[in-house]
DNA sequence: GGATTTACCGTAAACGTTTTCGTCAGTGTT
DNA sequence: AACACTGACGAAAACGTTTACGGTAAATCC
């Protein structure tokens, strides 16, 4: 389509190499040639192509992310930081989603293998074998985000689930509350779901609470099944003060419930979220939950894969600092 | 990295072309070197080099796609429904965040132009003239989301905005509301603003009810400034039994406000939002608002965008259809 | 003033594909 | 037996860069 580097070459009457000199400013021409090739580069508007550039110094400057779900306010807010790092280091970023389907992403990490990628982030999702297997294959750095392995050697940054899951149980019994019920994320879900149960029962142990059956549901993270989670601890009659959800999207399911059902929230029941995500300071009121840093976390995870590619030494793990936010569901119970 | 295609060709004893006959499945070999030749490239483990594929192709098979902010509620769905037909279609994305910075998009642009991306979606912004001359440079399809221009010929996929407020604020009108405030756009947004201030206008006019200067106050879309518009309007003293806010957002920080002020909704006041993001639906109470199907037109946009890329012809614009989903914070005034 | 360095620049190979063109053996036709 | 045709394949050019290597002239050195 356009001019190429020879087009250029020819019309400043240089060589192909002297032209590609002047424009990665390696040394080897006079000053007066490199203005002219200039001109008649800015004359002709010519554009170098990433492609041809690409095949032979065998890097892309692009990396490719996975997530289960791009629109997911989680989703969104991780592939944001990555992108703003990727940006300022000269990186284009190719989203893909899986949908939590093994073909698919299968697919897209063959996909991103294809078209020569610099650099993976995987994100929220637990790696398999087979996953390890080619990613392991097209020898390329790998982070993970959200999720890790102690099976296979990637650097992740996520937050210590169960102690942040701690420290809200914690926070609850800290104000008085001593029957707390707890939405869970999706059973079985070792990455997200476990430890945040081990640390709320750990937390309850430890300050010789009881852990009660049935006031503990499973949800899968999302909004819809907070609701559900709520109307069914509520159905149970088990008399609870406080509920800690495991996520944000759960949390505002069960403040939904709780208000349709006249209860009024925080004097009657309080309620901590997970992840503070944008919806936990708009919602009515606004939710007090455990915080997750996620646009840092996409910022450093892209920054562990840069200098991962830059440099080529694999980088250590982070556990990034997770905090309560104090606003508007918790109170002392009555 | 991996084997090439010489490798598999020599291993197979047969020569590149045969080889890269059978990989594009084009006719030329017999079926027993074909077969070989298939049991080599799994054997090797061989992948194809999509960058090569595309210095030759002249198809790169990817998108670039441009947002504002790739992490809002809005943006995000409209990624994920480019995204899924992007999939479909074999042809990856490359996401874009301008921060509505004209800096920062005209070097994304750049960047996908050298990049030799097959077409690009252009989302939410006005398409200034400088962007045109890139674009229009690039000589490859575009298509525009949620924005559009009559100065230049990119098809576009939108909902008509002006009509959209217009039912909005017609719906308001025969629940039987005749003070209705406006909380509108950004100021001077000749895309999302003008229009939906216009459609509000009109509908009043058409239902004969003055235009009030002191029930109508601008914001930027986010749930802050709805909150603080919402403030300023209740601070003018002015009645009002309804509020149409050009976007969900906004809408939300209306209803927080109006929860602090002890204002019940819908029962004191109605509150109509647009956009039908994910939070509309989650809000105490949930709002009633007027969507546009944020998905579709991603989907819809990769579509024509894709159908331009392999036919060569240009596709027409769509409007979309905007829809008023009831939910529960608009009621007849007392 | 010859030898050596240096600055500047060009030639051509290489990156991993696709594709055009040509070759060659085999088959069928007359 | 001469001919055309077909199917199966290989050789090599091409895509747009980067870079190793070499060359030439001017500058520097002893």
């Amino acid at each position: 389509m356009g001019p190429t580097i020879k087009d250029v070459a020819k019309k400043a009457k240089v060589s192909v190499a002297t032209v590609s000199r002047v424009l990665n400013n390696q040394p080897g021409y006079s000053e007066k040639t490199k203005k002219k090739v200039l001109q008649v580069i800015k004359e002709m508007g010519y554009q170098p192509n990433a492609i041809a550039r690409g095949l032979i110094n065998k890097r892309t400057q692009t990396i490719g992310v996975l997530f289960p779900s791009v629109s997911s306010l989680f989703s969104s807010k991780v592939l944001h930081g990555i992108e703003h790092i990727a940006h300022e280091r000269d990186h284009s970023v190719i989203v893909c989603n899986t949908d939590t389907d093994g073909k698919r992403t299968m697919k897209y990490l063959q996909v991103l293998g294809e078209k020569q990628v610099d650099g993976i982030i995987f994100t929220s999702e637990v790696l398999t074998e087979d996953y390890y297997r080619v990613l392991k294959a097209m020898n390329i750095p790998v982070i993970l985000v959200s999720t890790f392995s102690l099976r296979y050697p990637f650097p992740y940054v996520k937050v210590d689930d169960k102690h942040a899951a701690y420290h809200a149980t914690e926070y609850l019994i800290k104000q008085g509350h001593r029957k707390i019920a707890m939405i869970s994320g999706t059973e079985g879900d070792e990455i997200a779901g476990t430890p945040r149960i081990e640390g709320y029962r750990e937390a309850l142990r430890d300050y010789g609470i009881p852990f009660q059956e049935n006031l503990f549901v499973f949800g899968d993270f999302g909004y819809r099944s907070g609701c559900a989670a709520m109307k069914k601890l509520l159905e149970r009659g088990e008399e609870f003060t406080a509920v800690f959800a495991a996520s944000d999207e759960m949390a505002t399911g069960a403040l939904s419930v709780a208000y349709q059902h006249g209860i009024k929230v925080p004097d009657q029941l309080s309620i901590i979220g997970y992840d503070n995500l944008q919806i936990a300071e708009m919602s009515v009121p606004p939710l007090t939950t455990v915080a997750q840093p996620l646009f840092e976390m996409g910022k450093l995870a892209a920054e562990m894969l840069l200098t991962m590619i830059e440099t080529g030494v694999t980088v250590e793990s982070r556990i990034m600092p997770h905090s309560i936010i104090e606003r508007q569901t918790v109170a002392k119970p009555l």
